[in-house]
DNA sequence: GATTTGACTACTA
DNA sequence: GTAGTAGCCAAAT
């Protein structure tokens, strides 16, 4: 409960993350109160494998799935978001600021 | 307890 | 517009 307090935190705000909208990392780590830490929210994400996380709505400030890497599949990360609805060219998604879903303005 | 890593972001050239 | 570097914080080793 004190050692894993962040990533709970992340998980619970991934898994807020309504249909159709995608998050960057430093979006949720500003939300959390950890602005500069970005990083630490991929990092988080790496534990949200087994869990009820949408990790791949959540995406670098470009829109890129720079995690999809991290999926089980290769192409899992953008068929999950091509299957939502999103249109994903290059491992990167378009009209990102579109669908973007930021959860201070959201939440 | 110190070092390394890591799915980032922003600034600068 | 692209490329490279710096800064940031937290967890894992």
């Amino acid at each position: 409960m004190s050692s894993e307090g962040f990533f709970e935190k992340v998980y619970q705000v991934a898994k807020l993350i309504p249909y159709g909208r995608v998050t960057s990392y430093g979006a949720i780590a500003n939300y959390l109160g950890a602005k500069g830490s970005a990083r630490i929210v991929g990092w988080a994400m790496n534990g949200s494998v087994n869990k009820d996380v949408p990790a791949h709505r959540v995406v670098n400030r470009n829109g890129l799935l720079t995690g999809k890497h991290h999926f089980q599949g290769t192409n899992l990360m953008q068929q999950l978001l091509e299957s939502e609805g999103f249109e994903v060219v290059d491992n990167k998604i378009q009209n990102f600021e579109k669908y973007f879903w930021d959860p201070m303005k959201e939440l």
